[in-house]
DNA sequence: TAGTGGTCTAGACCACAGC
DNA sequence: CTGTGGTCTAGACCACTAA
């Protein structure tokens, strides 16, 4: 989809963790070795390898050497609607089975909560999925994108291909999130049920506006959490005045 | 401290921002201009530029251009202990009013809890600090580092300087953390004072341990954040079997 | 000492946004 | 169309790590 030497060239070092060629707490080949093996040149090749930094997935030391992100202390994947990597590759990567279901994806008219989130459209896709990590359930996301951004949306698998995936083939990724988050009590909505807890137990709830710039407004999502699967970052939110 | 070109950059173009030259919501200068205009590479302003992109401090939009990452939507600042820029200096730039103060700057000796931590260490430094926006408190955080990995912190001033700049300089910060977050009501421990919240109110409560590699422990903190004034991201912790 | 990743240069071409 | 940022090259030097 997208179509850059360095993507290229970090597909190609991801097959060869995969395919095991480089065992867990081993280093990589360095920087030199993989532009003459790969045939690319050394700094797309660090293009590439830092680019899997920022996915949680290498760890680099000057004068030393790349390192698969494995132990005990380094497992951390951003599970949010902005995270960086598809959640898919990152969780399979890491050596967990991921697996996203789809519990629904269809076209939705005349929410009063969307017009009033999105005052410029009236149809959006909705998209309903389950996302598991090693067969448990850690989020349920409700996601909604306006119809008239994103017409052909119909047309792609999102069990398959990140929704962010698409969002940046349409040069419409987010860059900009307005979140909210707190803590709600499970309720009976059935979809409550693919979590493994009982009724009394609470459940994160958080809300993403996703912004392409500050004045364009292409996506929200509301994700719920299962509170003992997930960690936290803590940031500090501000208004300007 | 740290002598690239790169930083240098960085801080000309910070000055630029602080000195109102580039006034809200205008685009700052291209990769170009600024290049001539102070003296560096374009490739050396772009990584620069990207560097403050990663603050959270600009937005940069291809075939556009750049600009302040200001508006409504757009106000969330890293303010974990793994925050990638001195918070200080990104509350500056987005206009609010940054306020460390040190409560505390000592050596401790034979704390359990520590030793139990540090198996290899007796000794370490404690900081203890509020943590203020726009005169409003926070954070508390309690930070131990070992006495002989940083025998110099004494020379420091920490209300100046970041205390993760400073193990940048010693070639120290931390790549991995190991996080605990939990919340917990406000006890009757008298920096608490601090907060202004009630003493039936929760606080949050973050442990950080900071590795510089897998098995390279140099820094824990204990950190109480009101939980009225910050906002999380949400990440998938996991242990690799 | 040999090898690592980080920085840096001085060019080049490209896709894209705005006018 | 002009200007923007992104990518990419083919070199170079540096500080650091580990043997």
């Amino acid at each position: 989809m997208t179509s850059f030497l360095y993507t290229a060239a970090k597909e190609k070092i991801i097959s060869l963790i995969e395919s095991n060629e480089i065992s867990m707490d081993q280093r990589l080949p360095s920087e030199r070795a993989l532009a003459q093996k790969l045939g690319f040149t050394r700094m797309t090749i660090k293009k590439a390898l830092n680019s899997l930094v920022d996915d949680h997935v290498l760890i680099r030391h000057p004068g030393d050497g790349t390192y698969l992100l494995h132990g005990k202390h380094s497992g951390r994947i951003d599970a949010g609607d902005d995270a960086p990597w598809s959640l898919t590759q990152t969780i399979k990567i890491k050596g967990g089975v991921p697996n996203s279901e789809i519990k629904s994806f269809k076209l939705v008219y005349d929410v009063p909560m969307l017009t009033k989130i999105f005052p410029d459209f009236t149809e959006f896709y909705e998209l309903i999925r389950i996302r598991k990590f090693d067969d448990i359930v850690f989020s349920i996301q409700k996601a909604y994108i306006p119809f008239r951004l994103f017409e052909d949306a119909h047309r792609y698998d999102f069990s398959k291909i990140s929704l962010y995936d698409y969002l940046s083939y349409k040069n419409m990724r987010p860059a900009l999130f307005h979140r909210k988050i707190r803590t709600c009590p499970v309720t009976s909505d059935s979809l409550f049920k693919n979590f493994n807890v009982g009724p009394s137990k609470l459940v994160l709830s958080v809300e993403y506006l996703g912004y392409t710039k500050p004045d364009c407004l292409v996506e929200y999502t509301q994700s719920y959490f299962d509170s003992n699967q997930v960690d936290f970052k803590v940031e500090i939110p501000y208004s300007f005045k």
